[in-house]
DNA sequence: CTGAAGACCTGCCTGC
DNA sequence: TGCAGGCAGGTCTTCA
């Protein structure tokens, strides 16, 4: 299940497979995602231009051309994966970019995603940060300069749970279920304790376990759980690390105290009834 | 406005 | 063995 570290990962092995080069061709094998892909405007907007950057955006992929931009989110279950064949090599694969490097050297990338949660789409124009998918997202955390104060500030008054609070890509992208949980492990903080009532101090704390926890991953290459690979096809390493998600009734690693599960807004949280409070 | 719940989707796991 | 049912969760929509 990719999240920001997985996307960081990905985003970097096709900055070096696109950048500078072209997208050559990019076939539909089909089109219905979460939301249809607008197979002609992405064409008429990428295929045959130069790639003049890849970058991410909380969980969002692009690629820019003179023209405009190309959008990916893998959802739950996608990956984009680089072979040399347009043969699909896999079950669920939805789409497959011919792609040339800066050099001209030739591969594809393949768009495989078995639960299409995903979402190809595409941007005119030289901007991006204006349209829906981006306009209402909250701060990067690895670059924010002072995380901590600006949750602090946007939490003040909230009664949600600060887990809930904490996956609100409004107050800052790229914590998804996973980092919420491990994040307020690092923390100490309960995930049940109302956003509101959480100290400045604190929340310092949480910016930083944030922070420590996604590089942690993007280090490790992705966290490996389930569905996820990198754009080569390997897994990432950072699952053997995880300190509470997935481990409920397993003893915590930090005080051996039992590994509590709970469920929050309908997602599963993890945590450590001592260390955390 | 807030916050919670539902919908989307399909592979995998459990239990009968 | 087969099959029903629950679960996984990012993001958008709906509802109270």
């Amino acid at each position: 299940m990719p999240e920001l570290p997985e996307v960081e990962c990905l985003t970097r092995v096709v900055r070096v497979a696109l950048k500078g080069g072209r997208l050559l061709d990019a076939a539909f094998l089909r089109a219905d995602l979460r939301e249809p892909i607008p197979v002609d405007e992405f064409r008429r907007l990428l295929v045959g231009e130069v790639v003049e950057d890849v970058f991410r955006r909380s969980k969002y992929l692009l690629m820019k051309t003179r023209r405009g931009y190309g959008v990916i989110h893998l959802g739950m279950t996608g990956a984009l994966v680089q072979h040399d064949t347009a043969a699909p090599q896999e079950p669920h694969t939805h789409a497959v970019f011919r792609i040339a490097n800066r050099r001209g050297r030739e591969s594809y990338l393949h768009y495989v995603d078995a639960r299409r949660f995903g979402r190809i789409s595409c941007l005119a124009g030289a901007s991006y940060e204006s349209h829906a998918f981006f306009e209402n997202l909250g701060p990067e955390p690895l670059v924010c300069p002072d995380l901590g104060g600006h949750l602090f500030n946007e939490s003040r008054g909230r009664k949600q749970p600060i887990k809930a609070f904490l996956m609100d890509a409004r107050m800052v992208v790229g914590v998804g279920n996973i980092y919420a949980s491990e994040s307020l492990f690092r923390a100490g903080i309960h995930p049940e304790r109302e956003a509101g009532s959480v100290a400045r101090a604190r929340y310092g704390r949480l910016a930083a376990a944030v922070r420590e926890t996604l590089e942690a991953s993007i280090q490790a290459g992705g966290t490996t759980f389930r569905d996820f690979r990198n754009a080569d096809g390997k897994p990432g390493y950072f699952a053997v690390s995880l300190n509470v998600y997935d481990r409920a009734d397993e003893p915590c690693r930090r005080c051996a105290a039992t590994i509590r599960q709970l469920r929050q807004s309908g997602r599963s949280t993890f945590f450590c009834p001592v260390c955390q409070s």
